[in-house]
DNA sequence: GATGAATGAGTGTTCATTCAT
DNA sequence: AATGAATGAACACTCATTCAT
């Protein structure tokens, strides 16, 4: 039980390596096969295929930020909407929790964030925006309702959801250790708090 | 020297048409040169190679974004320092270059900044904010100078350059019109002249 | 003894489908092992290799069909030369005994005729029209002898026999039931009784 | 103009040789392209893919064979359906007709016959039977009506039809000769046209 | 100014087969 | 009796690039 998977271990050791080299699509099996000491075919024992073989690097930490994202967003909408200004603290929680999701497995992520196009995990991010965006929807109806004459900025909503999410992939590949990473998304989040009240209705 | 780079133009064209499409990496050049009526062999006459080919279509755009970049960066710094806070009419001619050479030729610009992965313009908006940081760091040194006890928080110096470049990339890529640009800008603009002066000293 | 052989025998079973559906060289050994549920490997403990386990599905029908085949025409050549133009109902008993033995197991005597190429028992058919043309030379040097001035046209006699074989092969792969096949066979057989003795000595 | 083509008809040359030994399926690309002193590449520059090439090898030959065939049986049925008997001299017309056709190119005729199983050409001596079965079936609706009491053998037409095709290839593959082709199938449309007659009606 | 021909190295993928356990 | 792991050779196909003409 101990070294069962040892082969299968090493492949997905190299294949994050070469991945992250050199993204999925020029990523070479051949080149990671025989990194871990066997042949292409032996991938194809343990993976489907290529896709396979990347999702053997990045189906967990996928998981696991897609579960801590709707577990918040979903605990978010509960808490009183009016307090949105007052969950400074919350965003923090958010915050923290992102990183230390994003942290776990530092390499999986960058390369789930950005070494995925051309495998079937390309747009990841941009899915994680659209989520985001329909959270910042829901939100902003709620705020706009209790500011009478104001509208919402569509552009901004899109836009300011794009920035939430690239702050932390921006953060993931910028900052190594994960301490520094707390530290450094304070800011960033206190800005986007502030300013998000003041520009997403107009 | 009419007709005479007939040729070379149809290129260009069926290029960037090819590029826009599938990104210089798997973009093919027989595809593009069978789409212009020619074969691959006559793309090289042109061009020296496919980063060559890749240049005939964004290297002017480049030159213009960069010229424009520089020509305002050097402006900016010889207004006086403390009049940083009332130059948000500055901002927005700013914004207005950038959006006119921006959406001179849309898609040459999306192909530049969006579609040159694997070719040696890869990395073209991460020179854009380094250009940016370099801009910002001497703005926030002379602003520190006149602010007693604050200092330059360096990680949100460079998320902010990244995220005032990318604002111009993400207006790009979501707005086709350049007079709704314009006006979708301005709100984004704003935002950050004001969370600048709040969030980069601490 | 009773599921002793459990394991080979669905490994059989699904051998059938697999070779049926493909073809002997396009079957897959992991496609089949995994239907039966087992691995690869287990194919290779009951049988020496692919062919070997393309024999388990069809050496036996290959014995009977062997077997009758050799039967009758031992005992046809007995019967008197002279009077193959009255043995129209001996016809008819070769026949359903061809049908009887094609159809006792139709699936796996079609894997043998139709789908065995590129297994060792590739040109069993052709092997049949070989056995069938020494029958019918024997028994046309016999017809020959008691017609003066008359000589076998080999070519007949070799296309007979192929028409021969295959009229039964063309029967097994396109009428699904025996009984209807019994009685399809029966004007099959006719014309080429009656042809048999107007054609086959010119 | 004159060697222009000479690595294609090199490739075609070669291809021809292995298509005949392999098959369709078992063909290598690379064999047949060192074959011709070439490269895998060059038969890509000539053909779209492995079944272009076997176009190359094929299509001609099909054309002939296709338009040979339909331009017989339109002609056919202008003939007064009444005389079929008679109109032996106009079998002995369409083997001829079908015979040079087949013996035009008869390598390549062998293998769109026998070795174009995987390809997209597989299946066609099937289509060919069909053809025939539709021209049958005519011939024998006419024939029926002036026979009152009678009436068609579905499985009879269908296998006569199977039989009628088959006599060509099998004269193909088994007869080298045209001259000795011509000879062969004379006894053979004889006892089929007279059979016809008999047997399809009951 | 441009073609047509061809290369050579590469790609992911499939497969029957082996064998220690 | 059967597995799990792995091999190694093969496959069709794609590509940017070259160069004589």
């Amino acid at each position: 039980m101990d070294n069962e998977y040892e082969s299968r271990k090493k492949l997905i050791e190299c294949a994050k390596k070469e991945f992250m080299e050199k993204g999925f699509e020029k990523a070479s099996l051949r080149a990671i096969s025989s990194a871990a000491g066997l042949t292409t075919g032996a991938i194809y024992f343990f993976f489907k295929d290529k896709n396979g073989l990347f999702g053997g690097v990045v189906d967990e930490p996928l998981q696991r930020i897609m579960t801590a994202i709707e577990q918040h967003f979903s605990e978010d909408m509960e808490t009183d909407i009016a307090g949105y200004q007052h969950s400074s603290g919350d965003h923090d929680g958010f915050a923290e929790l992102m990183i230390s999701v994003l942290y776990a497995d530092r390499d999986a992520m960058m390369i789930l964030l950005e070494k995925a196009s051309g495998s079937k995990y390309e747009g990841i991010v941009d899915r994680l925006v659209d989520r985001m965006e329909r959270h910042n929807t829901a939100l902003a109806k709620a705020y706009a309702a209790v500011c009478p004459g104001k509208k919402i900025n569509e552009y901004m909503l899109h836009w300011f959801s794009h920035v939430q999410i690239n702050a932390f992939v921006h953060l993931l590949t910028h900052v190594e250790e994960k301490e520094r990473a707390v530290r450094e998304i304070k800011p960033v989040m206190d800005m986007l708090v502030e300013s998000w009240m003041k520009f997403i209705l107009e």
